[in-house]
DNA sequence: TTTGTATTGTACCAATCAGTACAAATTGAT
DNA sequence: ATCAATTTGTACTGATTGGTACAATACAAA
């Protein structure tokens, strides 16, 4: 009966989607079993702190694809921060799936999960925050500007992923992201 | 041992912080216990349908909250528009706890509860979006733009949570708010 | 094939889950 | 004071929780 390996890529997307639809407290052993097609043995395996090992695990890969498709292209010196900026928003668009994908961080901040992952939660938004409000200074605005402009997009990103999932409508975040890509060429 | 009347609105707000902090399935009838000090069959007298039974009157009386201090002021045709956008956000400030305390109906959409509770979450930033987006227009808006600044800020307002609660700073939607008065002046 | 290791499924554990049953206690009316 | 109705705490239920132990399997090297 056992043994077939599975890429621990694969693996860690399904854990990234149970933890999105249920939460933490609610991706339960047997959700993520049927989500990974992995007994407890092999999660255990794999993971040996259990479900806070798992979820850093994801955390962890979040953190690497916004670092790699988000945080560095803002960060770039070389680059056109318009162009910088504009490309955020296009990674957000495809990480979201257009909103119909929830932001795992944005969850664990809601959530009592919040205070396991407290840090890597404040470090992920402090992270984008930095990264786009330093674009935004090399776009052209003053200091303050800038920081408000980049507090103002995160929050509108967060909640137009929130009402897209309240409307159960993608158009609600697709168009929000229209406006902010507006908003961002004002600077 | 037992017996002492505790009112029916004590009980719910207690409830209310229990799923605010924990969601709905983390919300463990351990905890709704210990935060209403209601044991288990005070808890089904007062709400025979268990669980879902709670959760749908903690909603019903956000509804309730949100019908009397922000949407009908909205919907009020005889006052100021301008004024009652500014007194909606005077309301989620003082709602919100300035951000300190997190909106249900946000946490319950993003959670899997959305399905069970989804017509409840659907009407509640439904009702809100329409309030507000009349109001706007009343204030001079067409009817594109008041629409598009109406999602724009319930994203903002959900948003400005989110990250408030992620950065455990409620200046982070103190802010928000102050930005978002601003903005919607420019009608 | 044989062997050793990495990987896996399953049987189990104590704790906790939501929910039920019911008797004890409190209340208000008389 | 008495009595009926309402409220309440507690003791249970079967199911599910996260986690452990371990034997069975598959794989790569020999």
């Amino acid at each position: 009966m056992p043994a077939r390996i599975q890429s621990r890529e694969r693996i860690i997307a399904g854990l990234a989607d149970v933890f999105r639809e249920h939460g933490f407290e609610g991706a339960s052993l047997a959700h993520i079993s049927k989500a990974t097609g992995l007994g407890k043995g092999s999660l255990y395996h794999a993971f040996p702190g259990g479900k806070d090992d798992m979820a850093a695990a994801v955390l962890n890969d979040i953190d690497a694809w916004f670092e790699a498709h988000v945080f560095a292209p803002l960060d770039d010196q070389t680059q056109n921060p318009a162009k910088a900026v504009d490309a955020m928003l296009d990674a957000c668009a495809e990480y979201f799936y257009c909103g119909g994908r929830v932001c795992l961080v944005g969850v664990f901040a809601l959530s009592d999960t919040r205070d396991a992952f407290a840090t890597a939660v404040h470090d992920y938004f402090r992270r984008w925050e930095t990264a786009l409000s330093g674009a935004l200074r090399r776009a052209g605005a003053g200091k303050a500007k800038a920081k408000a402009l980049a507090e103002e997009t995160l929050a509108r990103i967060q909640g137009a992923l929130t009402l897209a999932r309240a409307f159960d409508d993608t158009m609600y975040f697709e168009r929000e992201i229209i406006r902010l890509r507006k908003r961002l060429k004002e600077v």
